[in-house]
DNA sequence: CTGGATCCTAAAAGATACTG
DNA sequence: CAGTATCTTTTAGGATCCAG
């Protein structure tokens, strides 16, 4: 449906071939890791306050609409991996903050650009995917 | 396990609440969408040829293990947003090329840092998961 | 070569109830 | 408050077959 027939020169199989190379295999393990919309979500909160610790319950607020078991599954995994701390306060009533492990906060740049990017580019996409659908 | 009782000071509301704020709705669109392992996999993919384009079977090779549907499915979707053009030219055999639009061009300083951040970090997130389960 | 259409299973995630 | 445990529902994703 879009150009058809005249193209203007395939690509040779070595240019097609010749990409990301090395690395790939990492890329796959630490995106199983960190590649879902929780994690992400969730990284995104805590970047927001760089400094700063956050309850579990200001997190679960924050955090759109996730539920209690998959905040408490996605904080288990980045405290596994090393990317966030966890305190707990033996308190009435009990106490337990999150914050950014140095490796964590290493993602931070990164995030706040994403973020940047989301409440820049949201509407673009918004409206590419409406007049998609009106195509198709 | 961690410090237990003597806290230093435990946050305020305030402190804890504040964060984040508005644009979290958008943040959870647009994750719904991108934030997903393929999704991540494949533009990473694309970036990491700024100019050119890819073809179907290419891409399939590069991106470690993903199905023909799974890659399909991403393709499409990210067509569906903006993110990325398809070229069909009706030849025998068929080929289709796939490039990043201008808006998913946007993101490849990101993904270009994402993907220095993975193969600088991917150790010590190993390391720390191993420490980690270890003192299980 | 590049898919579309189906079927099917395993994993993810929501809801709910209970506890130190 | 911050979980854990359990149950159920939903979704992701692989396998397979077919087609322009």
């Amino acid at each position: 449906m879009s150009e058809q027939s005249i193209s203007p020169r395939p690509l040779t199989k070595d240019e097609t071939v010749r990409a990301g190379a090395a690395g790939s295999c990492n890329q796959h393990e630490v995106l199983t890791r960190l590649g879902d919309k929780w994690t992400i979500m969730v990284m995104l909160q805590l970047a927001a306050v760089p400094g700063q610790r956050m309850r579990f319950s200001a997190l679960k607020r924050k955090v759109a609409g996730i539920s209690q078991r998959m905040l408490t599954v996605t904080l288990r995994m980045l405290e596994r991996n090393g990317l966030v701390i966890r305190h707990y306060f033996a308190e009435v009533p009990l106490r337990v903050e999150y914050e950014l492990s140095p490796l964590g906060h290493s993602l931070v740049p990164m995030l706040e650009n994403f973020s940047a990017w989301i409440a820049a580019n949201w509407q673009d996409m918004e409206d590419a995917r409406l007049q998609h659908d009106r195509e198709a």
